[in-house]
This record gives structure tokens, C-alpha cells and sequence, in this order.
DNA sequence: AGCACGCCGACT
DNA sequence: GTCGGCGTGCTC
């Protein structure tokens, strides 16, 4: 009974597909204490070495072996520790992702390689006592003697010289040679305040809204629906500067593509301290600089897309999502996580509030507001003297249409352009025409990797498929009977385009889609060249926000009828929220907008009710009928999904899965209903066959005890490693 | 995820 | 006779 008791080790979370901790020896004679946490390491792993993140310190597993010591430790200080190091602890339980994933997506790449942690602190100058002596005998009005006088007011940092001093650094050169001046580094702090910008004077709803606000203390969440206009923004900046007089930080979360240099303008005027941001275009430097700043609490303010929600923030007392309802917060590769409910969890864990906004909230942040968990506010329509739109719907059924456009939609666009504005064409499918058909015999264009129609491109020169990038010629005759009848089926934003260019010669006819975004320059300058004067766009989902567009007066939505019968639950959700998001985008302060919405189904309730209660009273409808098809927000989901080349190792993967999970329910008595294996909506996609099985619960606890006990049986099974495979924990996409 | 180990085909 | 194909299994 002799033996020594198992070594103290560090548990190292590591960027692998593995779930669990790393049991590794600190070496070198060190002790394995808590001072270890939150910093990175240097470990050999298998042949290679990774950096890892210190999670946790204990005993070694009795069954490791033994063990190795890592190569060396990078941090000195810990730099994930308290509420960030437990909020991606709670994130990678929550979403059934390792650890070391989890940190490896919250982290900047260079901290993710090693890098040592950017320093903040800020570079000066002053003399030296050889300096102090001796600057009074330089001579009169050189530079060197200026720059020494600046010195001998005091130490000063390099930013106030560039501002004092023009061109100080070969005359600082000069000083430092003789030994009269040296840098020193100083502690970072935030630059002291400048006075803010001023707002406009806010509207009673608007007042309301932040003295319930400041009435709340600690965690609460406030869902502010206001549509576009109605002045959410304004919200936002006074709640930040109230947060910045508590001496918090202020973290606001926008959409991908919501990060446009305007939003970010608008902030930092309004704020007298920097506004850091965090977004997918920075430089590994600049990200890098911005999280340390914010995480060493030095930033006060951070404005991010989702993967910012995990920057670790020591004096955090408000965070905000901007376009709560917005799909670009939900992570769909790696491991999937949704940044507002990560935001949530990790207000509640800083007792700070949180501020959801959307014109178009989810149904899911309405639910929680029925439910009294969150605080809804209303904002009325627009503030200032801006009218709402005037929305109607285009009765197409039985008429003859021109290229996919009925006369109404027709008339609606001359009478914008006639009156001098600028109309626009929304359709929600890119391309010439999304099929390619043989009159004679029925052949359609497939994609050969993928179980989906190529969609015609190029001015019909070429066909694309959606899904995989696979890309081909059209053919000059039907490859199945050699008839020269091959027609377009439907219409995408580049038939809307021809049509509407002949339909109306004289006014420019521009496509915005990601087409032409991408070939950024040519857009921009059609853009330009269109100015205010009339014009039409033709446009995808792109066209729904982003480009500030003042004399937009028209707006016509072609081809909501697939969504109106569509398989996806959510599809209702997405279409209102899309055409309320469209519509919001007409009108200004002068010209009431008008909004023409053309369909097959004039009298289906989701168009109805948007057109008499707007999205409120469509959230009204759709809420009861997720509740009886028992589907969320009333439960809770997770998808777990496979891919193969092989079409047997899918299935038979999955059917594994399914029993397991069975077993696992059965066994725990947890009431969770299975779909069991099922083939994805679509069964192949770029030449891997897909397999997909649904969890469904009325608690999430359940679901989160089934997932936690079936999870390592189904990883552990054989047939796992023959495919992909990931799981998704509240899912919002079922392709 | 990487990376090594291992056991079968076409090349100097 | 070897280079290399990717199936299988492991990483504290």
C-alpha cells in the first residue's frame, strides 16, 4: 500500500475531434497549480506538437499510462479564465463539441498558433537625466531642440509626438544616439474620454424603452421590435454610453453582413471611447489586438460578428444582438453554435442585461417573451416623419405573364420610374432559369454529383449546379433524343434581368446579386453611375439589406410561392421575415414606398396576415401551429447528420446511431422522440450520400441527457469513422 | 483532424 | 525488387 499517488498534471484542452482533456506533466520540477488554468502550452501530441489551453488541473487518469510533460508553457498569465473560460466550457458541453474546438474557434488565429499575446502597452519617450542637463545647449529652432523641449514637459506617448512633433523619429534617433532620450512602455490603458457625439432628441417609445433598462439591474434580456427606422440604433448608443458610465464593457453584435464602415461610423461618433471591432475581413494582427485589448478589459467597447461573442470580457455590463433573427448568427460548419443564445448564457453567468433587437423577431424570442422570460418592447412604425410602406399582393393566377412578371408588377415599376424614383426586383434565385427542360422528351439537366437541377447561367451558355460548383456547357441538343427543343424552366435574377432591361430600354437595369458582388468594382460603378436618378435593380437576398438606397420607392417580390409550400418548418418564418426586411427597405421620409408582392396563392394566411398585422400578427398565427405540430420553440431539436461516397456507409452509420439513441432513451426513460434514419431532403450532394436523423423533446434537459449518454457509444462505433458525420444541437437549417 | 502503420498493385 | 494507394487506429 506503498504506492506514490498519481501525479498532479495539467488537463490541456487541444484542437482534435477528440472530446475529453489531455492529461500532461507540467516538467522542469513544476507544480501543476491553479496558475496553470486558462494559459496555453506546448504539447507533443502523437508525432507532432499542438498548442493547448490549460483547462483544469487534478490527478491523472489511473489508465493513461504514461504520461508525457509538455514542451512549455507560452503564457506566463492566464488569458481565459473566470466567466469566458466557463462560458466555453458551458458552450462545448451545451453543443457536444471538444473543448479544444470550442477555444479554437473563440480564439484569434495567432493565439490559436502560439503567438504571444499582442502587447498593449503604449510606446513613449522621455529624457534622460544626461538629456534633462544637456537639451539647452542644441541649438535654437533645429528639430532635435524642438523635440527635446516637448520631452522636458514630460514623458510622452509616440502618438502625441506624431500629433506635436512632424517627423520626430530621425530627430529621436539623434537623442537616443547621445543618450538623452529612451523609450519607455507604458502601462495600456484607455485613451481618456472624448466627449461624444450628439443624438437626436429620442422619441417617448424610445425613452421608455431605456428607463426599463436602467430600472433592471444585473441579467435580464429585452427584446426591442421596431422595424427599420424606428430608431433601434439610437437605442443601442444610449444603452452603451449608460453601460460606459457604470465604468462596464459594452459588447454589440451585428450580422455578417451588417458590419457595414456606416454602422461602424455611426458608433464611433456617438462614443467617446475607441469602438474595437472583430470581424471576418480583419488582418490576423488586428484581430489578434482587438480581442487582447478587449479581453484585458483596456477596450471598453466591441462590435463583432458571431464568433466575437466568445471574447472574454473582465468588465462586461451589456451585451446586444443587432438583427436578433438573423441566420449568419447561427455557425453552420465546424461545430455549430448559435452566438445569441451563447450571448445569453454568458449574460446570465456576468449578470449583465442583454438587448435583442429585430424588426422581424424569431419565433423563438417571441416565444421567450409570451413566456415572460424576456422583455418585449415595441417600437412604433418610424420615427421621424418617414411613412410605411404601402404593401400589396399581385393576384397572378390565370394571367398571362411577360418573362416570369405579371402586368401589375409592370405597371408598378413605370409609375416608380415615371415619378423619377428607382424600383426594385427581388427573386430569391440566382441565374438564368433554375432548370433546363427537352420539350420533346422530358429530359431536365441534372448534376451528376448532386440529386438537384443545374441551373442555367451566362446568358444560357452554361449550366451551374447550386450545391457543389460543378460547372459544364449547355448542350447544343437533348443528350437523351437529340431535340433542339431545350427550354429554360422558371426564372432567376438574370432572366428578370433581360426581361426588365427590354421591358424598359431607357433606364439602367442593374443585377445585384453574388454574382456581381463579387466582381465588387463594376457593381459599385453601376451603382454610382445610377445615382438617385431612376433605375432598376434586380436582385437576390443581398438586395435585403446593405446598399443604402434613399430613392428606392418601388419593390416587387417575385417567387414566394415555393416558400409558402415548402418542407422546412422555418420556410414560413424566413419569408415573412424577408419580405418585412424587403418592404422596409422602400419609402423615405417624401415618398410613401410601395411594396407588390406576385403570387399564385393570394389567399394564404402567411400573406394575409402580413398584409392587414404585419409580422406581429403573422407571429401570432405561426406560434399556435408550432405548438400543435410540436415543433420549436415549444421543443427543442438536435440533427444528427452523415455523409458518404459509399451509400451504404451513410446508412448503415446512421442506423447504428438510431439504435443507440433508442437503447439510450429507453434506458435513461428520457421522452425523446426519434425520427430515426432518414435520407437528407436532399439524398446526394457533390457525390456523398447524406443521412440525417431528428431528436425531438418538450425539455432540453432531456435531450442534452440522451445526447450526453448516447454520444460516446455512437463515437465509438465502427461504422462512425466511415463517414462524416456532426451533430446540431437546435438546428436551424434542414438541408 | 493529422499522422503512422500496414498490406496489395504498376513501375525503374 | 520498391513507391505509394488509402483503410485502420491512436493521440495524454
Amino acid at each position: 500500500m506503498n504506492s506514490a499517488p498519481p501525479p498532479a498534471c495539467l488537463k490541456v484542452a487541444l484542437p482534435v475531434p477528440v472530446p475529453g482533456l489531455f492529461d500532461y506533466l507540467p516538467g522542469n520540477g513544476r507544480h501543476a497549480d491553479s496558475g496553470w488554468i486558462g494559459c496555453r502550452v506546448r504539447v507533443p501530441f502523437g508525432s507532432r506538437s499542438l498548442v493547448g489551453w490549460v483547462a483544469d488541473t487534478g490527478v491523472a487518469e489511473s489508465d493513461s499510462g504514461s504520461l508525457k510533460a509538455i514542451e512549455g508553457r507560452v503564457d506566463p498569465v492566464p488569458i481565459l479564465t473566470g466567466e469566458a473560460l466557463a462560458s466555453l466550457q458551458w458552450t462545448a458541453r451545451y453543443y457536444q463539441a471538444p473543448l479544444g474546438e470550442v477555444i479554437a474557434a473563440a480564439v484569434p488565429a495567432l493565439l490559436r498558433e502560439g503567438k504571444p499575446m499582442p502587447d498593449l502597452s503604449v510606446p513613449a519617450w522621455r529624457l534622460t537625466d544626461a538629456g534633462t542637463a544637456g537639451w539647452p545647449e542644441l541649438r535654437r529652432n533645429s528639430r532635435v531642440r524642438q523635440l527635446a523641449e516637448t520631452l522636458a514637459q514630460g514623458q510622452c506617448p509616440e502618438a502625441e509626438l506624431d500629433v506635436r512633433v512632424a517627423q520626430w523619429r530621425p530627430a529621436m534617433r539623434t537623442l537616443q544616439a547621445r543618450g538623452w532620450a529612451e523609450c519607455l512602455a507604458l502601462p495600456p490603458q484607455t485613451p481618456t474620454d472624448r466627449p461624444a457625439g450628439d443624438g437626436p432628441e429620442l422619441h417617448p417609445a424610445q425613452r421608455d424603452c431605456l428607463e426599463a433598462l436602467r430600472a433592471d439591474a444585473g441579467f435580464a434580456v429585452h427584446l426591442i421590435e421596431g422595424v427599420t427606422g424606428s430608431g433601434k440604433t439610437e437605442i443601442y448608443i444610449q444603452a452603451v454610453l449608460d453601460c460606459l458610465a457604470r465604468g462596464k464593457q459594452a459588447l454589440v453584435l451585428v450580422p455578417e453582413i451588417g458590419l457595414t464602415p456606416q454602422t461602424l461610423a455611426r458608433f464611433r461618433a456617438r462614443l467617446p471611447v475607441p469602438v474595437h471591432v472583430l470581424h471576418s475581413n480583419l488582418a490576423d494582427g488586428d484581430r489578434a489586438r482587438a480581442w487582447a485589448a478587449i479581453a484585458a478589459g483596456v477596450g471598453r467597447v466591441l462590435l463583432g460578428t458571431r464568433s466575437a461573442v466568445f471574447t472574454p470580457m473582465p468588465d462586461a455590463g451589456l451585451i446586444i444582438i443587432d438583427e436578433e433573427h438573423d441566420g449568419s448568427y447561427k455557425q453552420q460548419d465546424g461545430f455549430h453554435y448559435h452566438a445569441r443564445d451563447v450571448a445569453i448564457v454568458r449574460a446570465k453567468a456576468m449578470a449583465a442585461p442583454v438587448i435583442l433587437g429585430s424588426a422581424t423577431p424569431s419565433l423563438e424570442s417571441l416565444r421567450n417573451a409570451d413566456a415572460g422570460r424576456y422583455v418585449l418592447h415595441r417600437l412604433p412604425e418610424r420615427a421621424g416623419t418617414a411613412k410605411p410602406p404601402q404593401v400589396r399582393v399581385a393576384d397572378i393566377r390565370k394571367l398571362r405573364l411577360q418573362h416570369g412578371i405579371g402586368q401589375a408588377m409592370l405597371d408598378g415599376i413605370a409609375g416608380c420610374l415615371k415619378a423619377g424614383g428607382q424600383a426594385l426586383v427581388f427573386k430569391n434565385r440566382r441565374g438564368y432559369a433554375p432548370a433546363l427542360l427537352c420539350h420533346d422528351c422530358g429530359f431536365t439537366a441534372m448534376c451528376p454529383r448532386c440529386d438537384a437541377t443545374l441551373t442555367l447561367h451566362a446568358g444560357q451558355k452554361r449550366l451551374h449546379c447550386h450545391h457543389c460548383g460543378h460547372q459544364k456547357p449547355k448542350p447544343p441538343a437533348c443528350p437523351d433524343c437529340g431535340s433542339l427543343a431545350l427550354q429554360p424552366q422558371g426564372y432567376g435574377t438574370e432572366r428578370l434581368e433581360e426581361a426588365l432591361a427590354a421591358a424598359f430600354p431607357d433606364v439602367p437595369c442593374i443585377r445585384v446579386d453574388s454574382e456581381t458582388t463579387r466582381r465588387r468594382d463594376g457593381l459599385a460603378k453601376r451603382l454610382a453611375e445610377a445615382g438617385d436618378g431612376p433605375a432598376i435593380l434586380v436582385g437576390t437576398q443581398i438586395l435585403a439589406k446593405g446598399h443604402d438606397l434613399p430613392n428606392l420607392r418601388f419593390v416587387g417580390v417575385v417567387g414566394v410561392d415555393e416558400s409558402l409550400y415548402s418542407a422546412d418548418f422555418r420556410a414560413h418564418e424566413k419569408l415573412a421575415q424577408l419580405l418585412v426586411q424587403v418592404a422596409g427597405r422602400a419609402g423615405r421620409a417624401e415618398h410613401a414606398g410601395h411594396v407588390l408582392i406576385q403570387t399564385h396563392h393570394p389567399g394564404h394566411p402567411l400573406l394575409t396576415g402580413l398584409l392587414h398585422g404585419g409580422y406581429p400578427a403573422f407571429a401570432r398565427e405561426a406560434l399556435p401551429e408550432r405548438q400543435q405540430a410540436d415543433l420549436p420553440p415549444y421543443t427543442h431539436m438536435a440533427l444528427l447528420r452523415c455523409e458518404s461516397v459509399h451509400q451504404e456507409a451513410a446508412a448503415v452509420f446512421l442506423e447504428e446511431a438510431s439504435a443507440v439513441f433508442a437503447e439510450e432513451r429507453r434506458r435513461g426513460g428520457w421522452p425523446v422522440h426519434s425520427s430515426g434514419a432518414l435520407p437528407a431532403g436532399m439524398p446526394r450532394r457533390a457525390g456523398r450520400y447524406r443521412w440525417q436523423l431528428t431528436l425531438n423533446a418538450r425539455e432540453r434537459g432531456d435531450l442534452q441527457r440522451l445526447l450526453a449518454a448516447a454520444l460516446p457509444r455512437v463515437r465509438a462505433l465502427k461504422s462512425a469513422r466511415k463517414t462524416r458525420w456532426s451533430v446540431d444541437v437546435d438546428p436551424c437549417d434542414f438541408l
